[in-house]
DNA sequence: TTGAAAGCGCTAACAG
DNA sequence: CTGTTAGCGCTTTCAA
């Protein structure tokens, strides 16, 4: 591998010099800087970054723990941080932790000798050990999509409570009086979050939600199809659904028309997230969309600006969700 | 940052003996090794991966390279290589290239300054720039699902002519005689090979197949909308059709019953690479799966091997595709 | 079995 | 404006 002084000796200068060009740190001859130039083309040079990096104590890279990375919300999540750190120059490294927190502390660990720049993450169930591994380093740690209440690392996340509200104002706006949810894991904190403003909402609009409308599960399709079949085979009476993400509600939609009734016809669906798939279902989904796109800018943007030794405005940045309306809570479908 | 020469100190040793005890390279006195041992635990010691990489001339790292993330067939390709990657110990950076190739280069171009062990990806457009990168370094490349099919460079992908077999063949054995398609982009090698399969036994069982039954696009939702849409606009009669992949299966689906045809009672469709939503769609989507985790697991198994010094066996390993049965090609449903 | 010393490729004082 | 020098944190001869 050619090196930097192979450069200086092709050039005839030395290895600062060479650096200098490269780093545009300092002033050159407009002559040194041509024979530098030319020197480095001539053998196609390229920096070694690794080298760069243990003499600077810092990298061009951060990383990035998704609980599952196929999820077709986590990979949305994946696609914007990529872009906002590309948009950096920053490299991403990325970790699928399978929500196990062992994996999550060996990936931390990982990216803590390497001496990235930053680690967001989407917090998986154990919190002690992350939150002691980011107090014995400088590295700056921030939460994306899945917090705790009450987190001891900075974080961006949804205002999940407003979801809620959302959800449940919509399904009565369309006209529904008996409404089910079928819900994640209440041991995740936005599930309770999303579930307390559902309920909520329906309560301030005289809707009452007795235990047997709500089916809780995980953010699984299985999911779905499990709560609308109790539903049904409970003989709930039910004219509307909220789903806490897309897969619920697409399992829930596929099991009520297979058990003969029809979506939205006799019955409203709606979903969250918006999933790449809600918009392709048939029918499609009327669903609450995550301002993603910001969320992730906002997490690289905090580590970015850490690393270049800015301060850091707010512990806490909590988005607004909004509704985003289609056929499966439509008036009526010919379907 | 306490380093190895921290350690080195507090255990009364040389940084050698403690870098010795790290790597197991050496034999070192039970006594000491304790020692060594102990201070570590107590400094909460981590070696710094970049120096140790400096030095070593290799990194835990490989680079993975796809078109476009949040799609639901790359999001299962970065799954499982992180999967696979992850159970060697090596971390994945990851890269979306957008289909640019000018991203593509840039992407290899950082990844082959920080001296990652291989490189994985899927073929953007233009050839000769990469392959004289390629030329250029010893590091490993390998490209996935998307190859030339002259490929310059080691590849793993899928036999996409069989693919076209196996589609045409279950469209007749579901009784279709008047089946149409919907393509990708025929600049790209895999979708012409999937075509001329896909005629070749459609061919074979003496059906013919006229150009207004070939709807040419790309690889999206969109594009089997416009598909099935010319198709009832032009009035072709058809009982079958394939689609290139799922999400243009899903477009034509979903255009079919919004224009009063359904599936599979009216027509029968399918698609292809069994992406997540595929069978969560209703009706589910009969498809033509890629051994995407083999084809994940073999490519990062090149770059281990070669990475260890290890030869290589094959230069082009090509893995079978097979069908998955599911309603959208059933022979009838109550829908 | 252990230590001393050199060096991976780079940058940044410090001189000049 | 440019070169010399030291050193980032680690591994690995080479000697002892």
């Amino acid at each position: 591998m050619t090196s930097l002084k192979d450069v200086a000796a092709l050039a005839g200068v030395s290895p600062s010099t060479v650096s200098r060009v490269i780093n545009g740190t300092m002033f050159v001859t407009e002559e040194t800087r041509q024979r530098v130039e030319e020197a480095i083309a001539s053998v196609n040079y390229r920096p070694n970054l690794l080298a760069q990096s243990l003499r600077l104590k810092a990298t061009k890279n951060i990383g990035l723990l998704v609980p599952e990375i196929a999820h077709p919300s986590f990979d949305l999540i994946v696609k914007h941080i990529e872009e906002s750190a590309s948009r950096r120059g920053l490299n991403l490294l990325i970790f699928n932790t399978h929500n196990d927190y062992l994996r999550e502390a060996t990936a931390i660990d990982m990216l803590l000798r390497q001496k990235i720049n930053g680690i967001i993450f989407s917090r998986v169930s154990d919190e002690s050990h992350v939150v002691n591994m980011s107090r014995s380093t400088d590295t700056p740690m921030v939460v994306i999509d899945r917090a705790f209440h009450d987190e001891k690392i900075p974080n961006v996340i949804l205002d999940n409570y407003h979801s809620g509200v959302i959800a449940a104002e919509h399904l009565i706006d369309c006209g529904c009086t008996r409404i089910a949810t079928i819900t994640g894991n209440f041991k995740i904190g936005l599930c309770r979050e999303r579930h307390q403003g559902f309920i909520d909402a329906l309560g301030k609009h005289g809707l009452e939600i007795s235990a047997d409308m709500i089916h809780e599960g995980d953010f699984t399709y299985e999911n779905g199809v499990r709560g609308a079949k109790r539903f049904l085979h409970d003989s709930v009476q039910f004219d509307g659904i909220w789903g806490h993400n897309d897969l619920i509600a697409a399992g829930a939609i596929s099991t009520l028309f297979r058990m003969g009734r029809s979506v939205p016809n006799d019955v409203k669906v709606m979903g969250m997230d918006d999933v790449g798939f809600a918009r392709m279902y048939y029918p499609s989904i009327t669903t609450i969309a995550q301002p993603y796109k910001e969320m992730c800018e906002r997490a690289v943007d905090y580590i970015d600006k850490l690393t270049s030794g800015e301060s850091i405005r707010e512990f806490r940045v909590e988005l607004a969700p909004h509704l985003v309306v289609r056929e499966s809570t439509a008036k009526r479908n010919d379907r």
